[in-house]
RNA sequence: GGAGAGAUGGCCGAGUAGGUCGAAGGCGCUCGCCUGCUAAGCGAGUAUACUGGGAAACCGGUAUCGAGGGUUCGAAUCCCUCUCUCUCCGCCA
């Protein structure tokens, strides 16, 4: 959510900068739903002022019947006052309707840009394998190891569901594990396990809603919402709080699945893991000191890329251009992974500088100072990473000619002695 | 699922025959005083949001006692609905 003063005394900038998102104008109708709400509300604090002060009078005078013409009078006045209260309401919910679904000003590091073309390569690691052999892709892979079951996935659940076996479900959970300890460990990350469903209040914090219910799963009684990621959960630990600044950063990582619903991708990525309705993702989050995130966003980052490495898995990293960042997001990263089988990079990560846009909506303060008035830190998160994806990386970037998978090294403490997998 | 109790400021905790309660008191915290140091003691201060005025310091208004609605000139206090917490019983991983 943005600062509705911010709007209000910058409005052609801000309609400046948001419009390199793309789209059509977002701030249109602001400007008099606002003066609006101004205006109604004076009219109706004046009229509640002066009811307060009457109705103190009215308290303090012993014999009522000298005072029955005020009682009379102000029965009117709390007339009015409940008229303009309820047109007030009117105007408040379509303004606050209106802020939360203004996207993020992208930050001033964000290149400009239409689209997923405009993204721009900051940094590569690692060389994309030439295998010495036709390559295949997982879902062959998978299927042939007997460790990815998509016909099973589809009949106990439907499509874009996987049942994962043996070897297949013990490499996911090594490579939670992996990324659980390295952040832990080594990252200074504090470990959580959360609620896998929230409420609408925390969607609504996080930036998932009001704008984008069809991507959610929803349960209807109680009104519950699948979490499509752990940023979800985990950034509302703090709503509605004010930190000690002294805890800034923050820093929480966190394994869960995440559930979507993938709508408008019909056609897109139908075989194999990479569009799944379910997959599990181990999650960054962090709150730190506004003067902080620019940088806290490069570690974290890194923190992300590290899995990447110690998995000896060739990825880039791409900043994304403002047509392409999401709706709470004002920079984002994404860690792009090479897959052999597909002969592609593929999304493995995306790591992101909320800002303040979250921490507005959700409430989430610190104090500069002791007396000083709450003020809203940044937050950011990012995946490190998303494990099926992870899954996909390793299968098709250690595949043998043989069919066979060989365990990468930094795998081997987790897979009970496992070195390959073989059908 | 059945029966009961409760939700007040950073925390604890008054306030239930409606009025001067944004809310006593205590703790904590901040600043000052005092004091070899520490502790104790003394004094002052200590919520948030919106809004009007002001360059600012700051001053004024409104709202907020779990949430929403109702009664009333006036509600933390009365009525209704919802949410959450706790206790007992049942059930259950």
């Amino acid at each position: 959510m943005l600062d509705m003063k911010y709007i209000r005394e910058n409005l052609d900038e801000a309609e400046r900068r948001l419009s390199t998102r793309g789209g059509d104008s977002v701030l249109g109708g602001f400007r008099e739903l606002d003066e609006k709400r101004r205006t109604l509300l004076k009219e109706g604090e004046a009229l509640k002022a002066l009811r307060n002060t009457v109705s103190d009078l009215i308290g303090r005078t012993k014999d009522k019947s000298q005072v029955q013409d005020k009682i009379l009078e102000m029965r009117d006045v709390s007339q009015k006052i409940k008229v303009l209260d309820e047109e007030l309401n009117q105007v408040d919910e379509q303004l606050n309707y209106f802020l939360l679904t203004v996207p993020n000003l992208p930050h001033a590091t964000t290149p400009i840009g239409r689209s997923e073309a405009d993204n721009v390569v900051v940094r590569s690691w690692g060389e994309p394998k030439e295998l010495p052999f036709t390559a295949k892709p997982h879902w062959d892979l998978g299927e042939e190891l007997g460790i990815l079951d998509f016909e099973r996935g589809a009949k106990i659940t439907g499509a874009r569901f996987t049942l994962y076996r043996g070897a297949g479900a013990r490499l996911e959970r090594a490579l939670i594990n992996l990324m659980l300890d390295l952040h832990t460990g080594e990252h200074g990350y504090q470990e959580v396990l959360p609620p896998f469903m929230v409420n609408r209040d925390s969607m609504q914090g996080t930036g998932q809603l009001p704008k984008f219910e069809d991507d959610l799963f929803k349960l209807v009684d109680p009104e519950f919402y699948l979490i499509p990621t752990a940023e979800v959960p985990v950034t509302n630990i703090h709503r509605g709080e004010i930190l000690k600044k002294t805890d800034l950063p923050i820093s929480y990582c966190a394994y869960t699945p995440c559930f979507r619903r993938e709508a408008g991708s019909y056609g897109k990525d139908t075989r194999g893991l990479i569009r799944q309705h379910q997959f599990n993702k181990v999650e960054l989050v962090k709150f730190v000191h506004p003067s902080q995130s620019d940088a806290e966003l490069e570690t974290l980052t890194g923190h992300a890329e590290k899995v990447l490495q110690l998995l000896g898995l060739p990825y880039r990293v791409m900043a994304l251009c403002s047509g392409d960042i999401g709706f709470s997001s004002a920079k984002t990263y994404d860690l792009e992974v090479w897959l052999p089988g597909q002969s592609c990079y593929r999304e493995i990560s995306s790591c992101s500088n909320f800002g303040e846009f979250q921490a507005r909506r959700a409430s989430i303060r610190f104090r500069e100072d002791e007396k000083g008035k709450p003020e809203f830190v940044h937050t950011l998160n990012g995946s490190g990473l998303a494990a099926g994806r992870t899954l996909v990386a390793v299968l098709e970037n250690y595949q043998q000619e043989d069919g066979s998978v060989l365990i990468p090294p930094a795998l081997l403490p987790y897979m009970g002695g496992l070195e390959r997998i073989t059908r």
